[in-house]
DNA sequence: ATGCACCCCGTACCTAGGTACGGAGTCAAC
DNA sequence: GTTGACTCCGTACCTAGGTACGGGGTGCAT
């Protein structure tokens, strides 16, 4: 059951395109998946969802170097159990700080949309002021 | 007072490097500064916040164009107000998006974390599931 | 009035992340 | 058993976002 999937399914149902997937394969991020007699590959149902986790982790300012690292902390979890939850907590972090700065960015723009709708003109546009005192580096403690 | 600053002073100061100022500067998206007679760039002090907004920017995982339509909301809060207002509300509607995500992703390491810290392995991986249903259509309040 | 750091400009080059090409093999419906 | 869509692989090419180079001018402290 759940049939297998070939590249161009994949793809699709991703909404990436097929030599996007020999990318990854070849960058290690996708792994291989197995291979009929006829070298045709036949991926998991899953690998859709792997794809498309890719592309978002990247709208999201993730480097394809950083995707992987999160990947592998899926399938890594008993081995070196104390590394993986050093990173995964770091990358918490960060992901903090993203949605902090995220935050700071809508609210930002709702204050101008809102001056916006009411009057005509606003002094000291604070969309700057949103990420000023940057999390940038480490959140203040 | 307030100084004006020249170009290595800003980049430095903006953690770049000077020909990343001028690059933007090319492209639009930091707007020529004075010059003296010289021909030296004169950067008001606001310069230096620009450019470490589209850093952080970028690390959010907005293209260079975005950023650009982020600053050009700044300076236009009077012309052509329900344009920018359309544009600024759209912009919120997909930082919430993604802060969505960030949300879940964030959520699904803590459970490796924890499933870590107590006992071995798990079993079905969060991670994927977490950008799965992508907020992209339909946040989920 | 010289030295050294800094700035100018144009142009070439680089990395990340894909995309496209093209000749050959495979699958399945007709 | 042929046709048309799909897949294989290697390699070349492309875009975004910078970086580096190099020859020449500037600022200012000594």
């Amino acid at each position: 059951m759940a049939g297998k999937l070939r590249t161009g399914q994949v793809a699709k149902a991703a909404g990436v395109n097929v030599e996007t997937l020999r990318f990854y394969e070849r960058r290690g991020i996708l792994k291989e998946p197995h291979r009929r007699s006829s070298g045709y590959r036949e991926y998991p149902p899953e690998a859709v969802r792997v794809v498309r986790f890719i592309k978002r982790a990247q709208e999201l300012g993730f480097t394809l170097y950083e995707v992987e690292e999160l990947l592998v902390l899926r399938e890594n979890t008993d081995a070196s159990c104390e590394q993986a939850k050093a990173t995964a907590t770091q990358k918490m972090e960060e992901i903090e700080e993203k949605i902090q700065s995220l935050r700071a960015m809508k609210k930002a723009l709702g204050v101008l949309v809102k001056s916006c709708a009411s009057k005509g003109s606003v002094r000291e546009c604070p969309i700057l002021d949103a990420l000023d005192d940057k999390p940038t580096k480490r959140a203040r403690s």
